[in-house]
DNA sequence: ACCTGAACACCGTTCAAGT
DNA sequence: ACCTGAACACCGTTCAAGT
């Protein structure tokens, strides 16, 4: 079926885009990653715009809203992290868990500004970012929490939720920069062990 | 140098404000804890003087920036905490550390509004705020501290440093309502124990 | 079909005039 | 000496005109 190379036939489904518009997106993402990754969260669609040198018009075009551009931005970094988390299922150690918030932690470290900006976007409008890869995240994360569990390296009781709640920690505390997040986690750690859950402060 | 009543002599310093300049400050403190109780980081100088009922202009006079309302709006909590610190020093249990983290938890909880807007303004020019409070407060958990390592109720490593990096995770996760903060609590606490810090993950 | 950037709308801050 | 709010400045978004 010989078509127009511009309109997608009914078929298809995903038709090509136009070779400056893909061009565009990609000189936009890049020059957001920079800016992102110097001035964090203080970086708005026409400074990317800027930087980018195309016009105000198609940077709003491509991403609606900043929040649309930070995803993308951030989308790699989120895949980087699900894939870790999958190899060290894969792996099969006994002790996984603590490897896994180290690396969040490590990529979170990477691009701060980036943490900045994918945080300031929390709430939103419109922001229910990455829900498949989310949930991937979920499904990896809790083989890790079972084979731990199965291997006695960590208290019964754990869940993925408290897995996530310590990812978030962490990450507050690298954005924020508030404190040596490696020793957030050397306290934290040792919590998660078996028998530390039954004998809790009054 | 004999002066008029309201230029302050040299010798006193602190001349007593005239009745409406107080008034209007604690009108605009009033309002703006209501206000941040109730929209938290989105709230602006113009509005809080609209609810406190005087120009905007007397609300810049009062406060130049939004900081200085945050500020001063949060005192008392901050020295809530300090007051609690101070009062589980002075108690001389065996195991106060859960105790205190538990009692900021639920001081930042019970006004995440005030809680969120005090965290927008980290990084803001011209925030080094309360300091002496601040410094008041790194002694007391000090002494916190100094207790329970002789009472063995925490790891011998253990630091006033530490004991606010967890603070500030649980102050992370309280604002954000990322997750229950007194389950993070439950997690963290076990981690504190003496004997768990030598075999840390490899 | 997409791009551009001047025009618009919005919101925070200042400061001239009033008490 | 302090208060007020209209005027100003700034910045993010839209959309009419161009390619």
């Amino acid at each position: 079926m010989s078509t127009r190379s511009t309109e997608g036939g009914a078929a298809g489904g995903e038709r090509r885009p136009r070779a400056d518009v893909a061009r565009n997106r990609a000189r936009l993402l890049a020059a957001a990653r920079e800016l992102f990754a110097e001035r964090g969260e203080e970086v708005s669609l026409p400074d990317v715009a800027r930087a980018a040198g195309v016009g105000m018009g198609t940077a709003y075009r491509h991403f609606p809203t900043l929040g649309d551009l930070v995803e993308a931005a951030a989308e790699d970094r989120f895949a980087g992290i699900l894939a870790h988390a999958r190899a060290l299922a894969d792996g099969g150690g006994r002790d996984p868990v603590p490897d896994y918030l180290r690396h969040v932690g490590e990529v979170l470290e990477a691009d701060r500004g980036l943490s900045a900006a994918v945080e300031a976007l929390r709430g939103t409008p419109g922001s229910a970012p990455l829900g498949r890869t989310r949930a991937e995240l979920e499904e990896a994360v809790g083989v890790l929490v079972e084979h731990s569990r199965r291997h006695g390296t960590v208290r019964p009781d754990l869940t993925v939720a408290d897995i996530h709640l310590l990812a978030g920690a962490i990450s507050a505390t690298v954005r924020t920069g508030s404190g040596p997040w490696r020793r957030l986690l050397d306290l934290t750690v040792p919590g998660l062990r078996p028998d530390t859950g039954g004998h809790a402060a009054s």
